[in-house]
DNA sequence: TAGATTGTTAATCGATTAACAATC
DNA sequence: TAGATTGTTAATCGATTAACAATC
């Protein structure tokens, strides 16, 4: 297994993106099993529910160093304690959130990231409105006190779901603090240092992607 | 150009999805250099600004049926209005969303979608806290109606913003529905019949991946 | 044992990047 | 003209898929 140096947006490990994103969907495939008394699986079954093929599965699964048996498949409950400790969900991320807006306030109300282990411990926002008020529990701030309070608290993860005009300035802040991952709603590329994590959350691309297959199904059908 | 007959999650006519993604961002970056008065425009500064290679931008960009000037580069106005068209952004889809939770309020309430041609019209949920409600302006209606009006009203595109349990269920009643794309936020792989257009946004997985490369981050150094 | 399934190495495919020709 | 930039064809790279060996 190679190490690379290289630390943003592509392979950190040799393992891909894709197949970082396969993971969690295995595991929630993986706990539907195990709540239905089902102990056993094989590549095929988890491939059949995924729609892509049995090897896919197995490669993606040796990532998380797991090893089945032939002619019996994996253990439901080691693949799924082995895919959660391989991503780290039991480790805990305190982090920001920037933008209290509407996607800002979804997110900070969303408890299933606790699962994940992220905790958004403050949300900032510029808006004299919001400032001061709680929102889903938490307090909103700022956004002038980002890099100091983060820098005090030693915050690691960011979120941005501010408006594309402000989501540079909120960056640089962020990583003024000592942020070292963002995760970015505002659908732009962030200009960042090269040892900033960085994961775009684009969903005007997303849309924009799918409202293009739609109209395009219907010209050549 | 090549025209493929497939119609799901990968190519339709060629451009892949990275590409079809990369488009809304040049977009972006576009119109703030219309903003600051500027009319010309180069594949470097467009890449400079993406972090991506130029020769990147002019493939992507050529997908639009744009042509530039040697030595003068292209048009800002002309490409923004290029890359409107090729997205289809003047083309209104009505939509419904299925689940007014959190992030389907906050959707609902994401006004800027609308530059894309996007009108959600309804929510569904299956609350009956819920439903006759409204969330910024649209009624909550229960999910049991949702088949029907869809195909009353010709819906094409559903929202999937319900809990993962039971995201499969109203991805089936979007079909008889007779929806043809769906967007889902469900962080699960849908069973859908191989015609359906399907854009996953899956956040868990998202998440998931930035807080493994956070980790990792530490780990090697 | 036979057959199913895992694990691994090689081939394919597609996106990105490089090289170069065309043009203003 | 010279130089910058577009447009296009070829090479590279990485992810997916196929082929096959190992094992229960």
């Amino acid at each position: 297994m190679s190490i690379d140096i290289q630390i943003s947006n592509t392979a950190v490990s040799g393992i891909s993106d894709a197949s970082l994103f396969r993971l969690p969907q295995y595991h929630y495939f993986l706990t539907t099993l195990r709540d239905r008394g089902i102990t056993k699986v094989s590549c095929s079954l988890i491939g059949q529910e995924m729609n892509c093929i049995p090897v896919q599965v197995r490669k993606d699964l040796q990532f998380t160093g797991v090893v089945g048996k032939p002619k019996t498949g994996y253990s439901v409950a080691e693949l799924i304690h082995s895919i959660e400790t391989f991503l780290g969900w039991n480790n805990t991320n305190q982090a920001f959130l920037a933008g209290a807006g509407n996607l800002g306030t979804a997110l900070l109300g969303h408890e299933r990231f606790t699962n994940l282990g992220l905790r958004i411990v403050a949300a900032f926002d510029s808006d004299p409105l919001k400032i001061g008020s709680s929102i889903h529990g938490k307090t909103v701030l700022p956004v002038e006190c980002l890099a100091e309070l983060a820098q005090r608290m030693s915050i690691q993860l960011g979120i941005i779901t501010a408006p594309a005009e402000y989501a540079q300035s909120v960056a640089d802040q962020m990583i003024r603090g000592g942020i070292r991952a963002i995760w970015n709603f505002a659908p732009l590329r962030l200009k960042l240092p090269p040892h900033i994590i960085i994961q775009n959350e684009d969903l005007y691309s997303s849309l924009s992607a799918l409202s293009w297959k739609l109209a395009r199904c219907f010209r050549t059908p």
